[in-house]
RNA sequence: GGGGGGUUACCGAAGCGGUCAAACGGGACAGACUGUAAAUCUGUUGGCUCAGCCUUCGCAGGUUCGAAUCCUGCACCCCCCA
């Protein structure tokens, strides 16, 4: 049995746990239940939930027996911890569609089907949603001392802060301590893990257990996922790097993992990735003596993408990468780079347009949305920012014509440095 | 109720009769450099049929050869006195 304890430890993956002094021993003396939770408010997941998910797969790996709870209870009324503001409540037939996007995801990092320590996806509204708010308030809100509850973190900071804390809200809590009692008389689930801000939330679902049945269970958090700067990890100004394809393409996934900052490089490897200790320090040393190399975020994306995205995913992703910091392009097929440029913005237009004169490069960048209006794409092409099949185009007159074509019946506009344009044809 | 100040381009902020498509700063966009980074440097930043023309300075009128700049009315905002 892998000593997962002592393999999350190195990896810097233990902020805070219960019974410090037992915790190892138990974890290493037989296969154990755990389980984290999933917020279920849209229907992909993003970055965010890479690290708990990955938790559960490192404890399946070492011979546990993981389970996500995709809370459709808690869901509906949303955690206070680290939130500003009350949140948004969701209908519950988004949440169901949510649940169902969310599951094929955790598919792919976690086993379902290895016998004894399969993975279990459960929603707690299943449960929730069989109790009265009598019942509720009589075996559960019973045993939870208000003045314990205003003492954690997430109630206090909200209480001073001027949003306040709506009583559902406050309850918020209540929930999520008896999804771990019921957890644990359900499935013998006796550790929850979760990140740091959980904290409260965890050792309110062990409080909950001892004083209901007199359960001894375990909490574990681990750090946040942040960036050296202090912000959130999976954000960017186009918005979060979700884990679907359709959301966020694979190649962009792919960059978002090539362009990690030095600073935040070796956190993500650790707490990301399954390479092992030698290799890690590899990396560490690569990044401080041959930066440029940047040999740590090419080996993490083509990890995560690989586990997110497969191998065919990782395959587009590189390929699309080499033409896009490539030289020029030509000679390749529609299909090649429809494929290559799926989630660029296209247009089409007749044929003909290429015959004589030819389309003016102007008009050109206007309609495929690159530039605004005329004059900005005059400015750009005076500037040396507009290119033709990445072949930089210094002439305002010029014109597109036949022999521009990169493939059968499509052209590459860039603009800049990143942003593409596919023009088509027909 | 009385008195005073403001409203300028994506944002902040100059301009106070012609040389104003409007200084300056920020942002944004390009370029150079580089590691698809950061920092730095340079350029651009109303539209077009682009050596020219057209529309912008709260809104509507007016004075003037000529207004963002002066006058009148309207709207919104701020401050002071009651």
């Amino acid at each position: 049995m892998t000593d997962i304890f002592a393999d999350l430890m190195w990896r810097g993956l233990i902020h805070q746990t219960t019974a410090d002094d037992r915790l190892p021993e138990w974890l290493n003396t037989g296969s154990r239940t755990v389980y984290a939770g999933f917020d279920p408010t849209a229907d992909s997941l993003h970055v965010g939930s890479l690290l708990p998910l990955m938790m559960l797969r490192r404890f399946q790996k070492a011979g546990h027996r993981p389970i996500a709870i995709a809370g459709g209870a808690t869901g509906m009324i949303g955690d206070p911890s680290g939130k500003s503001a009350e949140r948004n409540l969701l209908s519950s037939d988004q949440l169901k569609a949510n649940l169902q996007g969310i599951e094929s995801q955790m598919r792919l990092m976690l086993d379902f089907e290895c016998g004894a320590t399969s993975a279990i996806l459960v929603d707690n509204n299943d449960w929730m949603s069989q109790f009265s708010y009598v019942e509720f308030l009589r075996d559960v809100g019973k045993n939870f001392p208000v003045n314990v509850m205003l003492g954690k973190d997430s109630v206090k900071s909200r209480l001073t802060s001027e949003a306040g804390l709506s009583y559902t809200e406050f309850s918020y809590m209540l929930l999520q301590a008896y999804d771990f009692v019921h957890l644990n008389r359900e499935y013998g689930c006796e550790l929850q893990i979760g990140g740091s801000d959980q904290w409260g939330n965890v050792t309110a679902g062990i409080d909950l257990a001892r004083r209901m049945h007199g359960a001894h269970l375990f909490g574990l958090t681990c750090p946040l996922l942040t960036k050296t700067d202090g912000s959130k990890m999976g954000k960017t100004e186009s918005g979060a790097i979700w884990l679907s394809s359709e959301k966020t393409s694979p190649y962009d996934f792919y960059q978002y993992w090539v362009n990690v900052a030095d600073e935040d490089a070796g956190k993500c490897l650790r707490f990301l990735t399954e390479l092992e200790l030698e290799e890690l320090q590899e990396l560490d040393q690569s990044r401080k003596e041959s930066p440029h190399l940047r040999q740590s975020q090419k080996r993490l994306a083509e990890s995560i993408t690989t586990m997110i995205h497969g191998d065919a995913g990782l395959a587009k992703a590189k390929q699309a990468t080499e033409i896009f910091f490539g030289a020029e392009i030509q000679a390749l097929s529609d299909a090649e780079l429809g494929q290559i440029f799926a989630d660029v913005p296209s247009n089409a237009m007749a044929f003909e347009v290429l015959s004589e004169n030819g389309y003016s490069l102007i008009d050109a960048l206007v309609v495929s949305g690159l530039c605004k209006s005329k004059g900005e794409a005059r400015r750009t092409i005076t500037e040396g920012g507009a290119y033709v099949n990445n072949r930089r185009v210094g002439e305002v007159e010029a014109a597109l014509k036949r022999e521009n074509l990169a493939s059968e019946s499509m052209i590459v506009l860039r603009r800049g440095k990143k942003k593409y344009a596919l023009l088509r044809f027909e």
